[in-house]
RNA sequence: GUGAUUGUAGCUCAGCUGGUUAGAGCGCAGGAUUGUGAUUCCUGAGGUCGCGGGUUCGACCCCCGUCAGUCACCCCA
């Protein structure tokens, strides 16, 4: 029989690595909070009918990377292409909006069928925050120093905040024609992708990396220079507060986004370090969505950021930081003394903040010592039939490698509580 | 979806133009040290060579299929 293996694409994550993530959410969770944004957490399925309407028809996320079933009641299910979209209707049917402006984070799974490839899964996870309500740039430099406070607390200088402007009803149709009427003359020079965005989606011809269209890209109309007042308005004070607030970031005329839903202020943060798929968190905002999923009329602008390419960029740039070791490793010699370090243990585990490891296997004290490295523990607790007979136990220290004697006496939680005295 | 490339021990890899008992280092376990984690030395466990067919006297090696990893395109987090 053929063992199961995980589904293409996903994988598994267990300790060490399993605490990096941890540490890495409740660092999003940290900054999250120090912003006044709360966690929201919405279903991983839901009706396909929100992506459809939210994300756009024609994207590629819906049109060919959707994990969509019928359930046994007949609906049509899609597993989350990505989490915008089922934070607004959340948004919508509990009405929060009537409550104002409404700041929200979450941390979860998404899933779209895609080649696997570095840093790009079948079912990955991304921290994301999204601002209701605020109409203002305001609210998109908020939005953005999330993540560049995020950025700064990995000390990731590597990633470059790019930010472009992609209009609004007014101005984005006009631009819209004016790149056809650029790139029309010279379709039949393009190459055969962006012959298919021509129809389809001309900005995305923009962000083009074949060469042959490169020449036609460089002369191109830029979106900017045919911003409406209010959107160039918006993004020069966009701007302005960048530069206030110290966020470094660079001007790039050719991020599009591959999500319908976005409007004016559009941004990636791009690394160098991870490969092709070099967006380690994406954003913008995305004043007619609400409206589009059946809301009020109503300003939103948020990111996503995902987890597995961050990680991916911690780890190239910053390597393998060695956390402190912390915590005690108990060593109980022979049965009688591991039945009295069992209550000691249990005491410890509620007395002391940090890790109380235990094999409470018959092996050499050696081995024991082994497991404690192995455990990156800072005390070992070593308890056999001689201290036993001295009513004292043996506290080592694994970094200076002293041992001191301390009196074993009493209940478990005082000895714990000696214990926990001796060792801060 | 397209193209390229790789699957051999827990990990990183070697394995000759197909030749009979598939190897190393690290890690793990035991010992030297009958109670002290570096280093050293000794010993040991661990493999249906991704899976399924085929060719052959004989397949880890060649062929076909399939699954998975990696890299790039497309696209995006």
């Amino acid at each position: 029989m053929t063992p199961i293996s995980a589904p293409r694409g996903t994988q598994d994550i267990s300790p060490p690595e399993s605490a990096r993530w941890n540490r890495f959410e409740s660092d999003c969770r940290d900054i999250a909070r120090r912003f006044g944004y709360g966690d929201i957490r919405t279903p991983i399925f839901e009706a396909t009918e929100l992506f459809e309407r939210g994300v756009g028809e024609t994207t590629d996320i819906v049109e060919k990377e959707m994990y969509t079933f019928v359930d046994k009641g007949g609906r049509r299910m899609t597993l989350r292409p990505e989490l915008t979209a089922g934070a607004v209707r959340a948004v919508l049917q509990h009405n929060l909006l009537a409550q104002g402006a409404q700041r929200l984070y979450y941390i979860g799974p998404f899933f779209r069928y895609e080649r696997p490839q570095a840093g790009r899964y079948r079912q990955a996870h991304q921290f994301g925050v999204e601002c209701f309500g605020v109409a203002g740039p305001e609210a998109d430099v908020e939005v953005i120093q999330i993540a560049a406070a995020l950025l700064a607390r990995y000390r990731i200088s590597d990633a470059v905040l790019n930010i472009n402007s992609v209009g609004d009803a007014n101005c984005r149709p006009q631009y819209r024609e004016a790149l056809l009427a650029h790139f029309r003359p010279h379709a039949a020079e393009l190459s055969p992708d962006s012959q298919r965005r021509l129809e389809r989606n001309p900005l995305r011809i923009l962000d083009s990396k074949d060469p042959q269209d490169l020449p036609f890209v460089a002369s191109a109309p830029t979106m900017i220079e045919s911003l409406c007042d209010e959107c160039a308005a918006h993004f020069a004070a966009l701007r302005g507060y960048l530069d206030a607030l110290g966020i470094p970031y660079v001007v790039n005329p050719r991020i599009v986004r591959g999500l319908d839903y976005y409007t004016r202020t559009v941004f990636e943060f791009v690394s160098s370090v991870i490969g092709a798929q070099s967006t380690v968190c994406g954003g913008g905002r995305y004043d007619g969505l609400v409206e589009e999923l059946g809301g009020p009329p109503t300003p939103g602008v948020g990111f996503g950021l995902g987890i597995e390419r961050f990680l991916m960029v911690v780890e190239k740039l910053a390597g393998g930081d060695a956390p402190p070791r912390a915590g005690f490793q108990a060593v109980g010699l022979g049965a009688a003394a591991r039945a009295r370090l069992v209550a000691i243990v249990g005491a410890l585990r509620t007395a002391s903040p940090h890790p109380t490891f235990a094999e409470w296997t018959d092996r050499k004290l050696t081995a024991h010592f082994k497991a404690a490295d192995r455990n990156n523990a800072r005390w070992a607790l070593i308890l056999g039939d001689d201290e036993l007979a001295a009513g004292q136990i043996v506290l080592r220290d694994l970094l200076s490698r002293e041992d001191r004697r301390l009196p074993l006496a009493g209940p478990a939680a005082e000895v714990a509580a000696m214990l926990v005295e001796a060792t801060t």
